[in-house]
DNA sequence: GTTGAGCGTT
């Protein structure tokens, strides 16, 4: 829907694709066309939003036709202040398929695209010194370079899920969460079996259960009883990823 | 209702 009605990109054979960076979440392609139109032929304007809650990622993409009017635009339109805040505009250095690009424009061919290979890390080459544009306000954009773009990814997983802080007591807290999202369950059960701060919640399940598998691994349970006794999986385990029944199970309250 | 480094879709 962010586009003019296009599935898909139309047509990057000789567009020039500008970045906009710093704009408002709520700025819309709606908003950025009539400005970045004003200075050239757009022909169009994709905004990446997430899959998930569907907002705008902070930043778009306006492609021109003409690479002379979209560098008036990166010179007019950058530093401008859009929904009271300042965007900033520039070429695009990667394509659609995160392929090296050149002044927003592709220079080879996605034929010859071997994967994509969104390596951007050994090429802190050129990066502004071509821009006509005087240096503004990128104070953290230097520092960008250092950090990897793992950092992105973390903050996109705490979009989806406010931080959840299990510094304090997670335990009567984790009792809480389960009941209200047991959806997310899941994420929580891969990171607290991989990282387990000590004295933060031990697992004494974790150790051998004196019955696991009925004649199989546990001879002695047969050996003992003097019969196979059909016990069925003990409460005990607490499953809460495929028990969807928060039932009474080890916590009876 | 929030956040702010970074490069994209039917």
């Amino acid at each position: 829907m962010s586009h003019f009605g296009r599935a898909g990109p139309p047509d990057i054979r000789d567009t020039f694709s500008l970045l906009v960076l710093n704009i408002t979440f709520r700025t819309t392609a709606d908003d950025l066309f009539p400005l970045f139109d004003k200075y050239g032929k757009v022909v169009d304007v994709f905004i990446p939003r997430d899959r998930r809650t569907g907002e705008s990622r902070g930043f778009a993409f306006v492609r021109y036709k003409y690479a002379d009017e979209a560098q008036k635009a990166v010179e007019k339109l950058d530093g401008k202040i859009v929904d009271g805040r300042e965007i900033m505009v520039q070429f695009a250095k990667y394509g659609p398929n995160a392929e090296r690009i050149h002044k927003g424009r592709i220079i080879e061919t996605t034929s010859k695209t071997s994967g994509r290979s969104r390596s951007r890390s050994p090429r802190p080459r050129y990066r502004d010194e071509n821009r006509d544009r005087d240096y503004r306000r990128r104070s953290r954009s230097r520092s960008r370079e250092r950090y990897d773009h793992d950092r992105y990814r973390r903050r996109e997983r705490d979009r989806r899920r406010r931080s959840r802080s299990r510094s304090a007591s997670p335990d009567h807290h984790k009792d809480r969460w389960r009941g209200r999202h047991e959806d997310d369950r899941r994420s929580r059960s891969r990171s607290n079996d991989s990282a387990s701060p000590a004295g933060c919640s031990p697992h004494p399940r974790r150790t051998l259960s004196p019955r696991r598998t009925p004649g199989v691994d546990s001879p002695d349970a047969q050996t003992s009883n003097g019969a196979s006794v059909p016990k069925t999986v003990l409460p005990h385990t607490r499953v809460d990823s495929q028990s969807p029944t928060p039932q009474r199970s080890d916590a009876d309250e």
